[in-house]
DNA sequence: CAGAGTGAGTTCTGGTTTGGAACCCGATGA
DNA sequence: TCATCGGGTTCCAAACCAGAACTCACTCTG
């Protein structure tokens, strides 16, 4: 009853599933709050890391090419301890490399590394969004392919058909049914 | 990794031009907490709306075809209030539509509305991103392409030039030209 | 017809996270 | 020597989150 009473023909994405059923999921939990027993799904762990109102702005700020503390500070308005905590938290995932560019008084920057980077398509997907839906009228961005200037889409790309689809046309499937 | 099928092979993203420089920039707040006086900027707005834990997973579940909030809750393991609260906020925003669906103990269905399914990229980005860096080893999910069932790859893609390109390849421009 | 069950929330109550100010520390540099 | 800068940390109040329990309006079972 749950699933297919609209089934009409709505644009709906719905159908991205999600390989499972639902069998084992859902366990327990502890009954304290913050530590729970059942092993957090990726999409849980990913929205862990980068699920906050902050961590995809300092992202977005390195991607410009922000690089020091007081700059990301600056840039995004940010409280200094929040930023702190958020840098660690990135560079402790990887996202983000430390380095020290002067000893003496030891001053860092801070630089996406390539897991940081891959996260782009995720930011931009974000920022795409909210141009489009968001802005009122006036668009203060509009991200372009560089070397010819043309607006950019974003889509999904499947190599073996050489074409471009939407979501309605994804699928999720277990990778370890029968490997 | 990412660029399988982005044609040129890279290493920083980090040029991607604010077309800003810094000419408005990070002005006054109020005192008060919460209430900022500067304009946020789209992407802030953005990730006010959907950057907390939650938000995201809910739209992934409404992706994955839930509609009613008990199935919101017990598939995600959110709390209630929470869970009412992010409803609330999202057919707010216009992200999702509540529809009543029986009448006599009144009850409603969550659906994804245009703009929210507009978001899905945003969306697949992040759980592409969390099964190549996070999964330990054991991808719980694959998204494929449905009709060839080939891994898709998510990319930028340039109508005028037909070719995809990685994140290196973007510039942010101002819409009204000048600049 | 009483009682159990269901779906969709809300209230209550603590723990956690945020955000802002202020402070610390080690170099410069005037 | 004192001010400044870059990069943080500490402290505290306000906001947010999570869980349990409760409400409400039906419907179904015996």
């Amino acid at each position: 009853m749950t699933g297919a009473a609209t089934g009409e023909n709505e644009t709906v994405a719905a159908n991205v599933d999600d390989t499972k059923g639902n069998g084992s999921q859902r366990n327990a939990r502890s009954g304290r709050r913050g530590e729970r027993v059942r092993e957090a799904s990726t999409i849980e762990r990913t929205l862990a890391l980068v699920g906050d109102r902050w961590t995809i702005l300092v992202l977005r700020a390195a991607l410009r090419g922000i690089r020091r503390f007081n700059d990301f500070c600056s840039d995004l308005g940010i409280a200094r301890p929040i930023l702190a905590a958020r840098l660690r938290k990135l560079v402790d995932a990887g996202l983000m490399t430390k380095d020290l560019y002067q000893e003496h008084p030891p001053r860092y920057e801070y630089k996406l590394s390539p897991a940081g980077i891959d996260l782009s398509p995720a930011v931009v997907a974000l920022v795409r969004w909210g141009e489009q839906h968001l802005s009122n009228g006036l668009r203060s961005t509009v991200l372009v392919h560089a070397p010819c200037g043309t607006e950019l889409e974003q889509g999904f790309w499947c190599e073996a058909c050489s074409t471009t689809f939407g979501p309605t046309a994804i699928r999720g499937v277990s990778p370890d049914g029968h490997r």
